[in-house]
DNA sequence: ACTACTCCCTGCCAGC
DNA sequence: TGCTGGCAGGGAGTAG
């Protein structure tokens, strides 16, 4: 399921063949996805050069010369795939699964690059839980969708200082405190399960038992910070050695098969070193938790 | 402000 | 074999 690293994996796999491609036409093949399209997205990208490809939490953000910002989503099952030409397989590059269920490809970017053959970059999306809008880049910042997240959970951002001052007076989970895309923005069931599995730490522990009465972090709150940012860098880094290994795929860029320590590994033995718990299935929040009870205090 | 719940949508899979 | 029902999940919306 596309959560921040798997995005930022498909922004990776598409610059190459989006950015500074002109959009000769958009091919809005349904009039919706989870929302409506805005009224005349096509004929407003029309002819555009797109300038960056961006990514912001879980969105990823197509910039156009003239300034507009196409704000994509790919909800739970969306992916995209770049076709070449007319549609042969490129060696070396990602190439058309002819069999793949083509009755949910949705949106269809017609692009050309100076001197390149033609190409597509196609969207997926069974479920429809993705969608795709559009503004301006100067109110980028303040679209309702992306005023309100918090902080990226990359980089030294996010320190125990920082989860300090979110957590503080928190009396829901650990799990729902990072779920909340307000406080730590891209983190989404999978990374949550295996950040708090690799700090130690339980899903159902309240979020305000990491910091002290004075404010200040605890040394789990450190702990924590530490899994979260190790967990997602390594992600990313898995994802960018599977755009390398481009043999092994389909194709397709949305997600890819981890080897998770906790996440969908329920009654299976804890992998942690001298830890001879299993992993149990909870629900929180109205979500599947993965953890090991055993060595998650 | 904070918390927790429902709903959207389709594909997949277990159980009968 | 075909049906049914549960589950997956991000985020908007709503209610308390």
């Amino acid at each position: 399921m596309p959560e921040l690293p798997e995005v930022e994996t498909v922004r990776r796999g598409l610059e190459p063949a989006m950015q500074g491609a002109r959009i000769e036409r958009l091919e809005l093949r349904r009039p919706d996805l989870r929302f409506p399209f805005p009224e005349g997205l096509a004929q407003s990208v029309a002819g555009q050069k797109i300038s960056a490809l961006g990514r912001r939490a879980k969105y990823l953000l197509i910039h156009l010369e003239n300034g507009q910002v196409l704000i994509c989503h790919l909800g739970m099952s969306g992916s995209f795939r770049v076709e070449h030409g007319d549609g042969a397989e490129t060696p070396g590059q990602f190439h058309i699964a002819r069999s793949r269920d083509q009755k949910h490809d949705h949106v269809i970017f017609h692009l050309r690059s100076a001197g390149q053959e033609p190409l597509r970059v196609v969207y997926n999306d069974p479920r429809r839980f993705g969608f795709m809008l559009s503004t301006s880049g100067a109110d980028l910042h303040d679209h309702p969708l992306l005023a309100h997240l918090g902080l990226e959970p990359t980089g030294n951002a996010l320190s125990a200082e920082a989860l300090a001052t979110m957590f503080a007076n928190r009396s829901t989970s650990l799990k729902a405190a990072l779920m909340d895309q307000s406080l730590i923005s891209g983190l989404g069931n999978i990374y949550v399960c295996e950040a708090l599995w690799r700090a130690g730490l339980s899903p159902r522990r309240k979020a305000s038992t990491l910091v002290t009465r004075a404010g200040q972090p605890t040394p789990r709150a450190a702990r924590l910070a530490q899994a979260i940012r190790a967990v997602i860098a390594e992600a990313i880094a898995s994802g960018g050695s599977t755009l390398r290994d481009h043999a092994q795929t389909d194709g397709s860029l949305g997600y890819f098969q981890h080897s998770f320590s906790v996440y969908d590994r329920e009654a299976v033995a804890c992998p942690r070193a001298q830890c001879t718990g299993t992993v149990k299935r909870v629900v929180q929040n109205g979500r599947s938790t993965f953890y090991c009870p055993s060595c998650q205090r």
